[in-house]
DNA sequence: CCGGCTATGCAAATCGTTTTGCATAGTAAG
DNA sequence: CTTACTATGCAAAACGATTTGCATAGCCGG
């Protein structure tokens, strides 16, 4: 069926398509008793404005897009995806409270045609530095934010996912009892990883100890970090706790200290960042950080739709971290 | 910058705007070398035709849905998450190659307005039978094709995720050595649920006993499952293998064999049909079924595309489901 | 009675394409 | 010399809203 106009509308109403328009926006005043007759009729003939017609005057698409670098799909494994994945669900249902849709972005390949895809924003999570998409979108004079700060991009307003909070309570956490600290993070160049890295100098030193951090192949997935675990392991005796922030890492870490005879958490102490599955199965379960990604996902959202307006994005407080102690780390 | 228009465009190749429109559309013959300045004068220019006017005029939106009833976010925790969320990131890297945009719905809450959101299409994940969803889309004019069949809805396309198929497989292979096996599924009415269950009936009738089944109740999760598991076992002592095709179901019903003090899988044979990160990382590791759910996206999306031309669906072979034989059915 | 204000609403331009219907010129067939 | 047809391309009308710039009427104060 051919919903209606606001040609149709405006001559049932027996008023011009102007005054339905202001009728509806509230850009000028309409006589109440009008635009009461004009509702009125609207929902009796079930009109909608056309959104289409709506956005090529207006220039907005309606739409924001949630990208991440992270090979998407199969190419690394579901490794990172329940981390994306549960920022993706939070925020479709924020978008959507805001009118928005939330389009997935898959990562760029080098042949794919994005021309055709018009969005408002874009959120990126947790870029790494040259992030290809990040690059792509404000090449394009798109709106950007990211979930986690762009390295180098100092320009780019982005929702702070508490990377040095986070890393803090992990270690100090680790390190009770007299505990010696190891890191293993990732290649790519993640604020997070950077943070993380930081936190940890500062904190070995703090305790007195030469810092013992390495770092995994991101596409080598759980298999590399079980390999550098074993390394790390074997090259520094006197590490009995490891602070892993990639959860698919932490696994690769448990099985290294399974063939090493390390036992979890005795002879070794391990917490990961991202409190998803793995940690929650893994056996023994793994300590891991509550980072309230879903508090996250709706103020990038909500950060994203004040960049859009050219306003002064107002911060929002996030929920700081919080702990949650398994069996990996318990005393 | 002002991105430049057709019109621009047509004048400085000196032509009308029209013989633009055509020579990049081809609905029209247009002098190839007149079509070959126009394109090599857009490429210069950086001429791209505005999605949003010729969305206007040909009524196109570019974005499809994905949409599940089951609850998205935390409702019912990451207990479904990771299926549907393996098909969605599957499915945006296809439909982006066919020049949609994928968006993902939340379900729908009953105060939820979802108004503004126009696509073409809508993919549905495993509809129950009366799913909110479905019946708003198709409510709407908005053509719908779903993944595995909706119940008492023959009219809906839809692309099989074999689920007979896959209870074969599951039971066949829990029921070597004389097992003698029961099913856990789920109360709500999907079709992978109701064929498993007919596939079930008729392989307990081949075997010569009496089916055991029962349903959990799916916001219940884990721990519903756990204490429904429990109740089976104890009350049916010669169930010795147990076919649950809801992963959070089977990692619940793990937790009732430890309780139980039923080793898994000398006392008891566990299988489940999602193989995820659960039946992956699960104690002891789960046997599962590779459904090929890449696949099966891509020929919804496909699917889809043919119903919102009004083709004829071309059905495309999807891969036979693959047992993944893991330590929790090991002979 | 006049200038200036408010309240109310309409006409028409605009957004940037796509598509339809015609126009012209050239050419081949009768 | 018509007629008929092809090749090529343009003008103008959509698509359905939003927005700007008037227009009218009524009213007030001086």
């Amino acid at each position: 069926m051919a919903r209606s106009t606001i040609v149709e509308l405006a001559r049932a109403a027996g008023v011009s398509p102007t005054t339905v328009s202001h009728a509806f926006s509230g850009r000028r005043y309409v006589d109440p008793e009008t635009k009461a007759r004009i509702v009125a009729l609207a929902d009796k003939m079930g009109y909608r404005a056309n959104p289409r017609a709506r956005r090529l005057r207006t220039g907005g698409a309606g739409i924001i897009a949630l990208a991440s670098s992270m090979p998407f799909a199969i190419a690394a494994g579901p490794a990172r995806l329940g981390f994306l994945m549960e920022i993706a669900a939070a925020a479709a249902v924020t978008a959507l409270s805001r009118h928005l849709a939330l389009c997935l972005v898959p990562p760029l390949e080098p042949d794919s045609n994005l021309d055709a895809l018009e969005v408002d924003g874009a959120i990126i999570v947790e870029p790494t530095s040259d992030d290809r998409l990040l690059e792509f979108f404000s090449a394009r004079g798109v709106p950007v934010v990211s979930i986690g700060r762009a390295p180098g991009r100092d320009d780019i307003p982005s929702v702070d996912i508490q990377s040095t909070a986070t890393a803090r309570l992990m270690l100090e956490h680790l390190g009770a009892n007299n505990r010696r600290v190891g890191l293993i993070t990732g290649e790519q160049r993640r604020n997070s990883y950077i943070e993380t890295e930081a936190v940890y100098a500062a904190f070995a030193a703090e305790n007195g100890y030469t810092p013992v951090a390495l770092r995994v192949n991101e596409s080598g997935g759980e298999g590399e970090a079980a390999a550098i675990a074993e390394t790390l392991l074997r090259g520094n005796p006197d590490i009995d706790a490891l602070c892993v922030p990639v959860d698919a890492f932490a696994t690769g870490v448990l099985t290294a200290a399974r063939s090493l005879n390390r036992s979890v958490p005795l002879g070794l102490r391990l917490a990961t960042r991202y409190d998803g599955m793995r940690a929650k199965l893994s056996v023994p379960q793994m300590t891991a950080v509550n980072l309230h990604l879903d508090q996250v996902a709706e103020a990038a959202i909500d950060l994203l739709i004040a960049v859009m307006e050219g306003k002064d994005p107002e911060r929002r407080p996030i929920a700081p971290p919080l702990l949650v102690v398994r069996e990996s780390s318990a005393t």
